[in-house]
DNA sequence: CCAAATATTTGAAGTTATCAACTATCAACG
DNA sequence: CGTTGATAGTTGATAACTTCAAATATTTGG
């Protein structure tokens, strides 16, 4: 009988192996456009978590990056020397500094959202039948996970 | 009839959008377990690049990471001081240098490559249906785009 | 009130990135 | 040949990103 050595032909592993290579791809492809518009991927993925209509704590946008509060700093500096946020005192805790975005990050936000979630790659130029079953096994995958 | 407005309830946007989700996913545990090996995605993707059989000039190397050949040199330095790879002269041509992994850098690149492409993540969990399925796409994702 | 905990900042150090300038080598043409 | 121009790699400057440890300001609880 078969030993239970997963060989790498297995259809999770090849299917691990597209992934890796599709989203290489779509990485570079977005680094390019975001650096475009003048941002970088830190920046762009703090636009992200950065609601326009609710301003965040300093250290909750630290946890949606997985970094330092610390370097939630330097972040917030660049994007506030662009005029793209302030930072506002937290009512209740003086010690805390919400993230606000000013219109311009809103509509710089928008831009950066719709390159990195916006146009498929790969996955524009597949039939809309695969894209369909694509969506709901990616679903399952998600749900799964979690 | 219905507007061309490429409304984002498209299977592609959902679909896209899961795929960056599962990809940010991969990213962090992948960053994290390489951290372990002490190697940085950078290095991680030098390694990556580098057969072990077959010596890289550095300049391809370069091309492969799609950054600047000044770049390399410090990221083969870096991979250098640990004793992971040789800088060899180029036979013909004394401007080029060859990376040669040794020893211990084809293991430590096998170690990060079952990393990279090994564990699938949110994958792994789908039923194998899927699993097959979601490669025979991806497999046509692939191809389409190139 | 005082001590401990929390939010943010600062400074030091290392990695990554790009650009421009430099060195060394090669290739080719007259 | 020998100069001229291209090519491979390095170096130095500058900037962003990252983490850690230390400092500051504020809050909370005994």
């Amino acid at each position: 009988m078969a030993t239970k050595t997963k060989d790498q032909t297995m259809p999770a592993y090849e299917a691990q192996r597209l992934f890796f290579e599709i989203g290489m791809e779509a990485r570079r492809r977005i680094g390019t456009a975001l650096s475009e518009l003048g941002l970088t991927f830190p920046l762009a993925h703090a636009l992200r978590l950065l609601d326009p209509d609710r301003p965040l704590p300093m250290g909750e946008l630290a946890e949606g990056l997985f970094c330092d509060a610390s370097n939630v700093t330097g972040i917030a500096d660049r994007l506030e020397a662009r005029g793209l946020l302030v930072r506002r005192a937290g009512e209740g805790d003086r010690r805390v500094k919400m993230l606000a975005l000013t219109p311009a990050g809103a509509k710089l936000r928008r831009r950066a959202l719709d390159l990195m979630t916006g146009p498929p790659a790969a996955i524009a130029a597949l039939p809309e039948a695969d894209q369909r079953t694509l969506r709901d096994i990616l679903r399952r995958a998600v749900e799964l996970q979690s």
